[in-house]
DNA sequence: AGTGTTGCGCTACGGTGTAGACGCTACAGT
DNA sequence: ACTGTAGCGTCTACACCGTAGCGCAACACT
């Protein structure tokens, strides 16, 4: 059901799921999709909570959270660039949720960091900054990430390639120029570069 | 036009704009709308630059880089309050795109942060990797912010008023236990505080 | 005057989410 | 055994969507 509503944003994009069409993928009757969701709105909820879940924060009693905090991270780029379709609903959904009525499995996470990081020693209220700190920059960089697309990938000129000739040169000079630099791209790299400035910020804090 | 598109998205969301109900507010044909947008999806990346247009950076010869982050984050953020419901089109609008074929007016921020950056001493490279850093945390802050949003400001328990009590305690005591912090968010501190951490981060790369 | 071109308004098509009516089925009460 | 009824799966129907395509009107040019 969720999955395969999943299935079908993962193939072709949100656009591409309708009851309609989701009926058919069901073989079922597109009015008894309402049995599982009371709204299609509902049903877009269910899966980012189905894609979140395959998150899960591992239960280290404090020891090492820095470690997990970067094992987290790197797990969720791994889920974002597996569902790329489904992030815009996972950045966008929230929005008109308040907090506690969120999808529980979607709260997971939260209760999960804020464990983790009061285990390490930040007071209560620190732990929540902490969090949105490090969730905020996780987003922000999957967010860029996906951005990231090369363009033609046939052809062997950067400029080229990325389609940066179709910029005014006086304006974008600086753009043009990092034409290499774009194109080579690394987000793996770019995270780890990321968290280190994150986490580095967090132990200040920590200890300061 | 554009105006008149991000005002109705302002006053009642982006699925409240339509071609037609566009139409009606003009008081045109709904059809003339594609003399000036041949979609509807331009007219939304339209309507992102417009918001965005009004992100400007000043030009400073590199003097105070740092000063100059912090003005623009702040700016950025006023920018999204003042049109929350723009802000899912602005993280999500330019995923489909490649960078080279966005809207111009989308690419000035980086421009002239690449230019900042450069200017305060960064390589190139390391400028580019900086304006993601600090884009991509601005983004993520701004998507936080919008989230905590106070669901009956009648109630004066906090448990009660951020629906927190729906919350099986077993399960989520961490984030039950903060309610008090969550009820009082301050956006412009948190934002600070991220600047803080960031910013620093950057200074370490820059020097070392 | 005749003709080509351009732009404008409208209609219409194929889709959407979902409310509500419709009939079937299965059980409860007599 | 018969009937009432409650539930449930199905279908129809409504109001709306984005936009392709068409015909008319007005203008420019010969």
């Amino acid at each position: 059901m969720l999955e395969t509503a999943l299935a079908l944003i993962d193939a072709d994009g949100v656009d591409a799921l309708s009851m309609r069409r989701m009926g058919k993928a069901l073989d079922r009757d597109p009015m008894r999709l309402y049995r599982f969701a009371s709204s299609k709105d509902e049903l877009l909820d269910g899966v980012v909570e189905l894609v979140l879940s395959e998150l899960r924060i591992p239960h280290t009693d404090g020891a090492d959270w820095e470690e997990v905090l970067r094992r987290t991270a790197r797990r969720f780029r791994e889920i974002a660039l597996a569902h790329p379709h489904v992030v815009p609903l996972m950045v966008t959904r929230p929005l008109g949720t308040p907090l506690a009525l969120r999808p529980l499995g979607t709260l997971r996470p939260l209760e999960d960091l804020l464990e983790l990081l009061i285990g390490a020693g930040f007071d209560p209220k620190g732990a929540l900054h902490a969090y949105r700190l490090y969730m905020g920059f996780l987003q922000g960089h999957v967010l860029n990430e996906l951005q990231e697309r090369v363009t033609d990938p046939e052809e062997t000129d950067d400029l080229l390639r990325l389609g940066l000739h179709r910029l005014p040169v006086r304006e974008f000079p600086r753009i043009r120029s990092l034409a290499a630099e774009l194109a080579a791209y690394d987000g793996a790299r770019e995270l780890e570069e990321g968290l280190d400035v994150v986490i580095a910020g967090l132990h200040r804090q920590l200890t300061g």
